[in-house]
DNA sequence: ATGAAAGCGCTAACAA
DNA sequence: TTGTTAGCGCTTTCAT
């Protein structure tokens, strides 16, 4: 166990003050001899020195951690949009504290309290709850936050979100061009989740005055593959729409071993999970969101206000997009 | 911007000393009237008061910060592995510091850089290279790390891995039951990662003497897929053995492209992904490994040799699971 | 049962 | 162009 290299090791070593070693490690060379710069750049490789991150942040306040709240980590939509963050933060100074709430509401508000420990200098956050109140912690303490994937009403921080109710506009247009007569809407529980909401508000918005049937099922609870299949029978040409990946992955398994026909006993069309869509057959039609460029722009907005520069007090949009492939 | 309360605050409000305050935060309560005891908590309750990890890092010494290095955070393997991860750390007062090498050597290092930089008490790595020396600064700070998924060699840290030669093993035996005379062995470059290495090894031992073609075929490179074919066509009973749940994909993807039938033309079984292994037709038979398990198990040697705990000098092999479907 | 004081490794105002 | 000094928020030794 060798001893860790200081400011001061470096100091005296290149014969100069700690204070100018500290200026050259914060860039301010203004006035500096470049004899002196030269010794203390040789000296910091020689020793292999390495600022103590935790001195710098205690003194000057700015921890350079940005704390990342996810819902769930094992699933691909997290993963890509936590490649998008890390991508940007790379760039930058800062380093990514991630955790997992783990779809608990106890655990995530354990989590943010971690993370206000850490001193976070930011946060990023895809909550689990839709009341702002709920975050009341991050509130006192004043932290800059963006949220992603989802937001809480009413407005307490900018977030980025696919284009949620704008799609499913549109997919009730293919609804009724394709002349379904029922869309059967498989999600979680859906209250409280503003991009699952809005893709069923925007559904019923895109379906008024068509007729069409519109039935959610939420396969938290109960039987939801009896009701579902009841439902099926009852139509005469019925579609499934699943609000994400993993509920989307659901219903092709219940199509499965139910026997029924895609897209001739019923359609089917749902989020995410699109580089499997293809593979099986029927290959599935699927809504592929972005979740990395998500993650980019967040992290982007989140360290612009992490750096006093207003915050535009708006929602951003990033388009997704439907592919249409034969299940629908 | 209200100002952050600190320790002086709560003393000066509980009308102790900072010692006090000190001696309460870290559960030394051995000495303490429970009248101090009860007034701190009140103050700490009421101030809402979280100390500043930062200083109690500079002080003491240790971060409570665990870096975890991963070769590519966006895929399954790595999103459950992390889950393991974090619900081991969730428990204790560390926090992990997760970082992408997104298969960049040079990121890798970097990344590593950062988290000497941010006085990470221990490591968990995914390594992209074989060599040990390649993590020499690991070694001259004398940081505790855990390997996973992969090791180096010769050895230089524990690491926590599916059991891959033996699985192949195994494999063979089926190979040999089901009379395959060609095994066509799919994989990103095998060179430098011991998993695809043990998994190739393991397959050529238990196929020695058996007069079963064995052949590599690395995807990274030129036209894997006319290789690939044309290998196909040369023998009467051929079989794909796929390294990883990527290149698993690529197979199926490459099988469907050229109109093969599976298991008819050939046979097909590969590693992870096994979620959607048996949505396709027909059910592909795979490999399925541990990864939250292999993270869990990685988190508990960490933590005990970051506690000091002698570690044991050895890799420890998480069972993985042969699932038998129809492709083979 | 509690406190005073030193110091962890840095930064920044002020001085020279 | 460079250095002196105080102090960030804690922990810990040594007193009392």
């Amino acid at each position: 166990m060798d001893k860790k290299v200081t400011i001061n090791d470096i100091a005296t070593q290149a014969g100069v003050s700690k204070t100018t070693i500290s200026r050259y490690l914060n860039g301010k060379f203004d006035n500096m001899s470049s004899n002196t710069k030269a010794r203390i750049e040789e000296t910091i490789d020689k020793l292999d020195y390495r600022p103590n991150r935790q001195a710098q942040a205690l003194k000057t306040h700015h921890s350079f951690l940005i704390g990342v709240s996810v819902a769930d980590i094992s699933n691909m939509y997290t993963s890509r949009l936590l490649k998008g963050i890390g991508e940007y933060f790379q760039k930058t100074h800062y380093q990514v504290l991630i955790m997992d709430a783990d779809n608990s509401v106890a655990r995530e508000l354990s989590n943010l309290e971690k993370m206000m420990t850490e001193q976070v200098d930011g946060i990023i956050l895809q909550p689990l709850v839709h009341q702002p109140e709920h975050y009341q912690l991050l509130v006192a303490e004043n932290t800059p936050v963006v949220q992603v994937d989802r937001y809480t009403e009413p407005f307490a921080w900018p977030a980025v979100v696919s284009d949620n109710f704008q799609k499913s506009v549109e997919l009730a247009k293919i609804f009724k061009t394709k002349s379904y007569d029922a869309i059967l809407v498989l999600a979680n529980h859906i209250n409280g989740v503003s991009s699952r909401m809005n893709r069923y508000n925007g559904l019923e918005a895109g379906l008024t005055g068509s007729g069409i049937t519109v039935k959610l099922i939420e396969i938290d609870g109960s039987d939801w593959q009896s009701l579902l299949h009841a439902e099926i029978k009852q139509h005469q040409h019925p579609a499934i729409f699943a609000l994400n990946g993993q509920v989307l992955w659901s219903a092709v398994r219940f199509a499965k071993e139910r026997s029924l026909n895609i897209p001739e006993d019923v359609g089917l069309i749902g989020y995410d999970d699109d580089q499997f869509a293809d593979m099986i057959t029927p290959a599935i039609s699927s809504v592929s969101q972005n979740p990395q460029e998500i993650g980019r722009v967040a992290a982007e907005q989140l360290l612009s206000s992490v750096n006093g520069q207003a915050t535009p007090p708006k929602n951003t949009r990033i388009p997704s997009e439907i592919q249409m492939r034969d299940s629908l």
